[in-house]
RNA sequence: GCCAAGAUAGCGAAGUGGUCAAACGCACCUCUCUGUAAAAGAGGAGCCGUAAGGCUUCGGGGGUUCGAAUCCCUCUCUUGGCA
């Protein structure tokens, strides 16, 4: 069986370096699952690894190891899970007729539980008319309606969801979808031998690396790579300007406030988003954790790998 | 040294006799997750307890009152104004 090998966790601690060190070792390539890397010019927020790395035709490559899905659109292309999934299998099949091992290095959850589950209302594609209108609605409005098309949706929604406009709205949407289009087929997605990988630490450190991180962000000039994007004329509307590192700006470049609550803000979003992350990787029970600041957790993982890696071998010879 | 204003939970800031364990914002914590997911949404939060409930809070101390964060006295500190 083909292998597929998966690296996450919350942000800033340490998947690429693991992800690159794994790929050495083990032939591999690494596929970043990363929902904001994917935009071009949105680089040192959201922390690309590309300082020392080439771009080469349609990919990145750092210490000889390719990464995939980074740079693939420009910040006001529309984007979705659904494209992610796509393309991620696209290179996860290109890099297995290599013959190599690819590696998903990522922190958005739910891209990697798309890739790997098939969720199944992929394939019913977004009708904007229909968002905008419903947009306007309240969520009381908007529930009754999903209740009118579709009652057995609706009561599966639980109380944040059913406060969720943005939520209610994709329901209806899909709902009406469905009167007159089947249920898309379900894409059959290969069977691959997964493992696992997942970095963490305690809050309290995760948030010094964070900061730490985030100094060294504004150092590499992450006030300059905002205002780059909004001269190329990407507007602060956009789905992409909402990352972390990019929206903090927007008071602040429009005289409104100082630079320190910038930087606290953007702080503040990064813990928050760690802990969100932590929420969605910890209903994972696949994952295998190491913690980082746990010394030799590295070789450890190595361990785990070697043994998940060779099985197949075995397997081949007996 | 005098006068004035103030001191409320981690911070900011309401409340000015009972419905206050104390609004609201931020931080913090937990959770949700079927095409925006670094998105969007729900909840918690003094202490002890799974809970019911109990115990201790509104600068310190002392009073008034059935009852005080709220009224009075005093002390300490902060900030403005005058010397």
């Amino acid at each position: 069986m083909k292998k597929l090998l998966i690296i996450c966790g919350p942000t800033a601690t340490g998947k690429t370096g693991l992800g690159l060190k794994l790929a050495k070792r083990f032939n591999g390539e690494i596929i970043s699952v990363d929902s904001r890397q994917i935009y071009q010019g949105m680089d040192i927020a959201t922390g690309k690894d590309i300082k020392n790395g080439k771009w080469t035709n349609d990919h990145w490559e750092l210490e000889g190891i390719p990464i995939w899905l980074l740079d693939i659109i420009l910040p006001n292309q529309e984007f979705s899970v659904a494209y992610y999934t796509d393309l991620a299998w696209k290179a996860i099949r290109d890099i297995w007729d290599r013959e190599k091992l690819p590696i998903l290095v990522g922190g958005t959850g739910f891209y990697i539980k798309a890739v790997l589950e098939n969720i199944p209302s992929q394939g019913i594609p977004p009708n904007w008319l229909l968002r905008k209108k419903l947009e306007k609605k309240s969520v009381k409005a908007l529930f009754g309606e999903l209740i009118k098309f579709d009652s057995c949706r609706a009561k599966q929604m639980n109380v944040s969801d059913r406060q969720n406009k943005r939520r209610l709205i994709r329901a209806i949407e899909i709902a009406k979808w469905l009167l007159k289009n089947p249920l898309p087929e379900k894409q059959k997605l290969p069977t691959a031998e997964t493992i696992f990988i997942g970095l963490k630490t305690s809050l309290e450190k995760l948030y010094q690396i964070i900061d730490q991180r985030i100094e060294e962000h504004l150092k590499m000039g992450a006030k300059k790579e905002v205002k780059e994007l909004l001269k190329k004329g990407f507007s602060w509307e956009l789905p992409s300007m909402s990352a972390m590192g990019y929206q903090e700006w927007q008071p602040f470049l429009e005289g409104k406030s100082e630079i320190q609550e910038v930087l606290a803000r953007w702080k503040f979003n990064e813990h928050a988003y760690a802990r969100r992350q932590m929420t969605w990787f910890r209903k994972n029970k696949k994952i295998n954790w190491f913690d980082i600041s746990c010394k030799g957790w590295e070789n450890k993982v190595e361990n785990k790998i070697i043994i998940w890696y060779n099985k197949n071998k075995d397997a081949k010879k007996n």
